[in-house]
DNA sequence: TAAAAAAATTAATCCAGGTTAACTTTTTAC
DNA sequence: GTAAAAAGTTAACCTGGATTAATTTTTTTA
């Protein structure tokens, strides 16, 4: 028995994420009360904020296609980017069910979600969905320290160039890449808030890179012209494994 | 019927984290196999390592009492301190089990861990536990965000008020503190390896706030002279919630 | 208890990246 | 198609924290 969705556009079995993690167990769970409330898709429009952050009750989604920012603005008025979400990623799950938000969470590209039942009840008829969710955020986890470790102690030029390549690198695992091109909606300034830098430093940094032909970004998309360089200054710390 | 461990020292039933989540999972999950396993002590003492970043094949374990702290030397030499592990927390979980660790695992004090068994398998019968799982994992991915908000854009006496209180805040819901001081004991070159600081600087910070009568660590011990000043600096950031 | 090693401290100098202030190009909205 | 807003670019100057280099104190080990 298959699991479907609604729409004509959210059946599973055609979903081009459906061989990864939380997907593939999505649908290899098959509770007659899962399969009732089915898969709804949520269109989005580029701009448009998914949830805010301190919204409570929001829900669990699957990132189906499209481009997701999580950013937060603290008290200070500075904002932090802490990542972008790639279609197959999970949104909006939380330590605790219904808490607050601790981040925006904007779509940045025309983007399709499907929103995932999210209660302890349901999980706790579906392990294998419950320890698909702890492998999930414990991807996140691993992504967010190798951010941490990228930014801590190292230069402008030696961030960016981790940034592009494990943002290359993730696209590529989904084949959203084509050759060293890929759609990169993210302006300057929202690398700078991701990395620790500001919008004149990175510009500074991506001027030199195009120089010196290693990297390219023009009308949102983004080419890499020198890898090995890049790669040197990234170090290897960008590759995560299999989704 | 109660899961005990094997030591004497291992009650589940009187252990101190016993009734925070991942310990509170465990006990009530009370399959026929587990409880045949049973939760192994193990000691370390202070120096000694867990494991080391590059193995395969780590165990689950919960932290019973100690302080253990993640690093990770980087191809370039340099080290990244993750974050400090404190009573009751989770370690060795990964995204693919048995997969290679990231980061190295060391005992700062002489501590008692809990071997928690770790298979696919056994999650698969144990949904809560499973779920308890992914909360904790969404707890350190959280706790982590944390941290690269506030090393992201934020100057050093900022960074170190963070992480004072941060530390202070989680061993406070242990119950280990007494009033305004918490053993404490990470070595300047942890806090600078933490937070992207050399260990000169953080010294010339740390005898800043000293002078300053805001926070003063001696001998292993550190003592807040003056909170509002920290939160001032840290933000209101630093607090998880509930264990 | 002394020697050795580790950790903390201090000072002088330097520079990567921040700040401020325009200006130009691209995108969006009407 | 045009005005307004957003994003990108450039230059001059400045500073927080890095670097280098000792010295002192504390902890560990023999």
């Amino acid at each position: 028995m298959f699991f479907r969705s609604n729409g004509s556009t959210g059946l599973c079995y055609s979903c081009p994420n459906r061989y990864f993690r939380f997907c593939k167990s999505l649908i290899n769970s098959s509770s007659a009360e899962f399969d009732a409330q089915a898969v709804k898709n949520l269109t989005v429009t580029a701009k448009q904020y998914l949830y805010h952050q301190g919204d409570v009750n929001q829900e669990l989604f699957v990132l189906r296609e499209g481009w997701v920012m999580l950013t937060r603005v603290s008290d200070d008025g500075k904002r932090q980017v802490f990542r972008s979400l790639l279609p197959g990623e999970l949104l909006g799950f939380q330590q605790h069910f219904h808490g607050p938000a601790i981040y925006s969470a904007i779509a940045l590209v025309d983007s399709v979600l499907c929103k995932i039942p999210n209660s302890v009840e349901h999980y706790s008829t579906q392990p294998e969905l419950a320890l698909s969710l702890a492998a999930s955020e414990a991807c996140d986890k691993m992504l967010t320290e190798m951010y941490l470790g990228n930014i801590t102690h190292r230069n402008a030029r030696e961030r960016i160039a981790f940034m592009v390549l494990e943002i290359y690198h993730r696209l590529m695992l989904r084949g959203l890449n084509n050759e060293y091109t890929i759609q990169f909606p993210l302006k300057q300034e929202d690398i700078a808030d991701t990395l620790g830098l500001t919008t004149i430093h990175v510009n500074r940094t991506l001027h030199a890179f195009r120089d010196e032909g290693v990297l390219q970004i023009h009308k949102h998309q983004l080419t890499i012209l020198d890898y090995e360089i890049l790669y040197a200054l990234a170090g290897s710390r960008f590759e995560l494994g299999p989704i």
